[in-house]
DNA sequence: TGTTGAATTTACAAACATTTTACAACTCGA
DNA sequence: TCGAGTTGTAAAATGTTTGTAAATTCAACA
């Protein structure tokens, strides 16, 4: 009967599920209320879950910026997909410095910087 | 067996229960008093509870306007409807920004994955 | 440690969408 | 035809989203 097909897999994690047919993501089974291009930012990065997106590709697939635009558009939708991801922001969403961000899984082994290394 | 068949199942939850063979809305016990357009569109949304409807697909399938049609009778026709829902109002029916409408149930299943838990 | 370029954060206004009110046009039975 | 109820539209009010500027914080590196 429901000819909803789902071509897109969802995405799902400990805290985090991300339904591409249905354009919706859920964060601790409470639903994530993002605006579109909050959502279109968020599943891209899911998408492309532990690979690092740079900035230019972000630009160019969520907003269709070409060439070498210098904007912190990108920048600042990041934060607001981060706040609304509360305390797990940081640990979703990574910044890779001078290249752009990576989206990674809940449970993905993380690099422990010698800096943050204490005793 | 009595001819008159019933091909559609009827909603119901808490307070809202939609006859779709009667064309019928009874809110709390009390039949609501819809016209023509109002229940067309109530009934669009209950049945699909939980979809978010664009408007360009409740304006064809209620209104029969076809291609890019901008006009905010749709708008003024959900408030209608909402006014009469009373208390409920913005309970059922969700207004999805950019997008459409959306009737949620009374219990209002936050989010069904569709790979089952647990089990 | 100071310099430099990048990212974060805050605040704000422009763009865009919905809600609300009011009213005119239409429908349909008595 | 009349009139009560229904429907569509315009326009203002309200609300939301988005992009940008500017100040601040952060990271890399000589």
């Amino acid at each position: 009967m429901g000819p909803v097909s789902s071509h897109n897999p969802p995405y799902r994690d400990e805290h985090l599920a991300v339904d591409f047919d249905r354009q919706a993501a859920i964060l601790d089974d409470e639903r994530m209320l993002l605006t579109r291009k909050e959502y279109d930012l968020l599943s891209l990065l899911v998408r492309h879950a532990g690979e690092i997106i740079p900035r230019e590709a972000l630009l160019m697939q969520v907003w269709g910026y070409g060439g070498d635009i210098r904007t912190r558009t990108l920048d600042v939708h990041v934060r607001r997909l981060r706040k609304k991801l509360g305390g797990y922001a940081d640990h979703y969403i990574e910044t890779i410095f001078g290249i752009g961000y990576r989206f990674q899984p809940f449970d993905a082994p993380r690099y422990i910087h010698p800096t943050a290394v204490g005793a």
